[in-house]
DNA sequence: TGTACATCAGTGAACGCGCGTTCACTGATGTAC
DNA sequence: TGTACATCAGTGAACGCGCGTTCACTGATGTAC
């Protein structure tokens, strides 16, 4: 069933959301419906039977988005590192590099921050905050090795949000450095 | 001259680039100038006999914002302080206390972020950002411990943007900790 | 010292358009008989 | 195997309101004479 012959809606769903997490990624949270549903190629009204309104597309993106750096921090633990910090080393590969692929995971944050300034939004990003600090709390390291090497790399992916562009191979060696300060332990 | 007593323009003009950033940072971009006008105490017409249109304003807080953090950052540097490494340690300063007052310059990279939907302000934060790096360059510091450094700095500031709070006291640490790393040298 | 005029720093009503939302309708597929 | 009907996944036109922008007007101060 379904009007739109060859995608299932699930894969709608997911090409609205893709268009709309470039657009907000570019243009922030005032890109119009219309241009989300031009890019996703798809009516206006056909993003609304997914999306009731434009503060649900927005929650769902964040929701997306703060899962997919957890998944890609997940898929960055090797199976092999059993050492303390493995989670903190993951989720440094997973800031600077992008576990996902390339640029995924280190827009995440800029999507995210320019989401934020939605309600709702901030109360989901601050209990995955939350999440986050538990978590790594909980991955072995001094607390003073953890909030250096966690800082950094939200600061590694928190750049492009305000126009800093970094070299790879500056973020290659600040990887290097923070995955080595996880390991020594400070 | 001038309709309203008691208030020079350039004051008005403060008031209302105060209150936009406040608007700003709590919903981004898409305050009304009406909201701000409303909150800066002006009417809608005052508030565009200062500044032609959004985009101006828009363009007007961002330019405020650098400058303003570049300030702090100025202010921070001991008169004592002559060792390599003294404006990075200043960075450090301004961007973890902030160095105007308490939350001044800790919000400029929030701010910052939301106004990076303009097209405009993303074209003035990089060339801000390139003469952060020029100026951070020539400070001494060898190039890993800078990087270091300052991604964390720019991680403690930017942390407010997604959600994430950090506690008084964990900043405290991080900001001796990388003072520390910039006295050593590495 | 008054008076006329110019200018500066606004006010507030009105306009018009972009954009979020609603809604009647549609076409393909699934199901009952 | 056909036929009728329901449902799902949309379409696209229309609505209406919020918001950026325009504009005619205003009141206080400065200046020329």
């Amino acid at each position: 069933m379904g009007r739109t012959a060859g995608r299932s809606p699930e894969q709608t769903r997911a090409v609205i959301l893709e268009a709309a997490s470039r657009l907000v990624r570019e243009r922030g949270v005032s890109a119009s419906l219309d241009d989300v549903a031009r890019r996703a190629g798809v009516s206006k009204g056909g993003l609304l039977y997914h999306f009731a309104n434009k503060h649900d597309l927005h929650l769902a993106l964040a929701t997306e988005w703060l899962e997919r750096f957890r998944t890609a921090v997940r898929t960055a633990i090797p199976a092999d590192d059993d050492a303390p910090g493995r989670l903190t080393r993951a989720y440094v590969r997973a800031s600077i590099d992008g576990a996902l692929d390339a640029a995924a995971s280190r827009d995440a944050l800029v999507v995210i921050a320019h989401l934020s300034s939605v309600d709702a939004v901030i109360d989901l990003a601050r209990a995955d905050a939350r999440r986050w600090n538990e978590e790594l709390r909980a991955d072995g390291l001094p607390e003073d090795v953890l909030t250096l090497v966690v800082a950094a790399a939200d600061g590694a992916s928190a750049q492009p949000a305000w126009g800093d562009e970094s070299t790879p191979e500056q973020l290659a060696r600040l990887r290097e450095q923070l995955l080595a300060l996880t390991v020594i332990g400070g």
